[in-house]
DNA sequence: GTTGTATTTTACTAAATGGTTAAATAATAA
DNA sequence: TTATTATTTAACCATTTAGTAAAATACAAC
C-alpha cells in the first residue's frame, strides 16, 4: 500500500524536532553561541553518531545551521522557526488564559470561603 | 539492550502531540466548542478509529479531556499544557526578534507584563 | 604519507507511530 | 430482545525514530 506520510508542513517537523529532550537541551546550549559537535555530545550519555542524528533533525527543522572551520562543524542557532511556534500558540493564548483566570477566580473563592470559616470559628 | 525511551517528561508529550496536522487541526475545531469523535472524524480522509488514536494521543498530552454523554464521548479542548509551550517558546523570543526595535518593544511589553501580573498578585 | 581528531555514513536493531479492517463494547431506541 | 449508533480494542502492517558499533570521510599536523 502507499501510504506517503506527508507531514512536509514545516510546522510539523519543528514541533516534530521539539519534542524530544536532547533536542529541546541541545537548543538551549546554543543560546550560549555555537558549539562543535563534540561540544554539544559531551553531556549526554549517548553515542557521537547518536547526536549527529539529533543535530540532522534540528537542522531539517531549520533550527540550526552549520558552520565549517577546519575539521570541526559548529552549529549555530536559528531561532526563526520558533516565530512560527510562538505564533501558533498565541492563537489558543485566549483559552488558557481562561483556565487561568478560572484557576485564580477559584482561588479567590477559597479564600473567601476560608475567610468565612475563620469568622465562624471566631 | 533494555532501551527505555523515557520522555515521559510533560513537554515532550505536549510537542510530540502537536506534530501531527490531523492533531492540531483537531484542537483548531475544538476551540470551537465540544465535539463528538464523529464530529470530529468527519473533515478527515481516514477511519474512525485512526482519529479515535490521534485523540488519545491528545488526551495523554493533557489537550483534551472527554466526558461521557449517552453513547457519545464528547472531546473538550484543555489548553492548559500550551501555557507550558508558550513559556517554553517565549524564552526564544530575543532570538527570533531580531530587529533592535522589536527587541526593545518586547522588553517594554515584557515590563508592562510584570506590573499587570503583580497588579493580580495584589 | 602517516597519524590524529572531528564528524558522518552504513548497517543493523527495537520500539514507536500512523494507518488499516474487523470485532467488541456501550448506550439508546424500537 | 433486537437493532442501531458511537466509539474503542485487537491484530496487523509499513514507516519512522532513536539508538548502537564499526567503517568511511575530511581536514590538520607531523
Amino acid at each position: 500500500m502507499v501510504r506517503q506520510n506527508l507531514p512536509s508542513d514545516h510546522l510539523s517537523a519543528v514541533f516534530g524536532a521539539l519534542a524530544d529532550p536532547t533536542r529541546r537541551a541541545i537548543l538551549e546550549r546554543l543560546t550560549l553561541g555555537q558549539a562543535s559537535v563534540n561540544a554539544l555530545a559531551a553531556p549526554f550519555e549517548m553515542s557521537l553518531p547518536a547526536v549527529s542524528k539529533h543535530l540532522k533533525v534540528l537542522e531539517h527543522a531549520g533550527l540550526i545551521t552549520r558552520g565549517r572551520e577546519a575539521q570541526w562543524r559548529p552549529c549555530k542557532l536559528d531561532a526563526g522557526p520558533l516565530k512560527a511556534v510562538a505564533d501558533w500558540t498565541e492563537h489558543y493564548r485566549r483559552f488558557f488564559e481562561e483556565s487561568f483566570d478560572r484557576l485564580d477566580e477559584y482561588l479567590r473563592e477559597l479564600q473567601n470561603k476560608e475567610k468565612k470559616h475563620d469568622r465562624q470559628k471566631r
